[in-house]
DNA sequence: TTCTAAATTAATAATCATTATTAATAAATA
DNA sequence: TATTTATTAATAATGATTATTAATTTAGAA
């Protein structure tokens, strides 16, 4: 079972392999990010640092998450509201989220290749990948509704 | 087999229905949305209608856009780039998106309820629906990037 | 028809996430 | 050590979208 500590060590790997150098400020976002299970905007990245960072630039997240989305370490999720949510990248995975909170729950499903063949089928197009998410009440704001 | 004039109708219909008026600017917006199969954004539509309507404002556009979502004829398609794009609900289909040129192809698929069972099964959500796209080259942009 | 209230528009200002710019700093390498 | 290069921080700029507000249009009542 790969655990946490697993995974920065291995982003770390990755960055130095791809000629990144590692600031403090690079890896105390890379930890944040491995950490918290919340799939956070730059903006709460940045809030979360403040303490420890603090004269660090709201564009230093940015550009670091852009660094890390090239080198493949994080994937840039963007729903329908204001900004982009970062999510570091472990294995494949689908997100169902809440329509109440917006919280953002993981989970796994084999098989969707089928639809990309079909896909490509019907259209012509190289397909590369594809992306689903699934909205809904989490239990938490489904049992609020009732109250 | 229902055509672009039909959606135009039941869509007026489907506005009547909800007390919202007919102003010419938004038969103009609708009818844009049905006849281009673009998914434009809110500033294509501005553009297209410019030389109809020299004094429409954007933000009639947009505010006309939101209350077409509202009643469910239109979906706001949030995809990475800058700006939303809009879709005149018909019936259900997926898009598949060019990583090139941006295109958006619709197609149908069935039976991906199984997924939101799924998803529900492992997570407690109540699951209201889902969303899919597809991304890959399309037959053009693949063809030009071989020569 | 005329009057009144409500909805809609147009113009413009405001907001807010993200990106660009640039000078200062830190790190890698010669 | 000297020099080049990458990175940061601060800040300005951009650009999509929303809010505000006054003017206009429309629907319905009198």
């Amino acid at each position: 079972m790969t655990v946490s500590a697993d995974y920065l060590k291995d982003a770390l790997e990755t960055l130095k392999d791809s000629g990144v150098r590692i600031t403090p400020q690079r890896h105390a976002i890379l930890e944040y990010l491995i950490s918290s299970m919340t799939h956070p905007t730059a903006d709460e990245i940045y809030k979360a640092l403040e303490s420890r960072f603090p004269n660090m630039s709201v564009a230093t997240v940015y550009n670091n998450l852009r660094v890390f989305r090239e080198v493949g370490l994080v994937k840039e999720l963007t729903y329908g509201d204001a900004s982009s949510r970062f999510d570091f990248v472990t294995h494949e995975h689908y997100h169902i989220i809440c329509e109440d909170c917006g919280k953002i729950t993981d989970f796994q499903y084999p098989g969707l290749d089928e639809i990309e063949q079909f896909a490509s089928h019907v259209s012509g197009y190289q397909i590369s990948h594809h992306r689903l998410e699934v909205y809904g009440l989490c239990p938490e704001c489904a049992n609020n509704k009732v109250n």
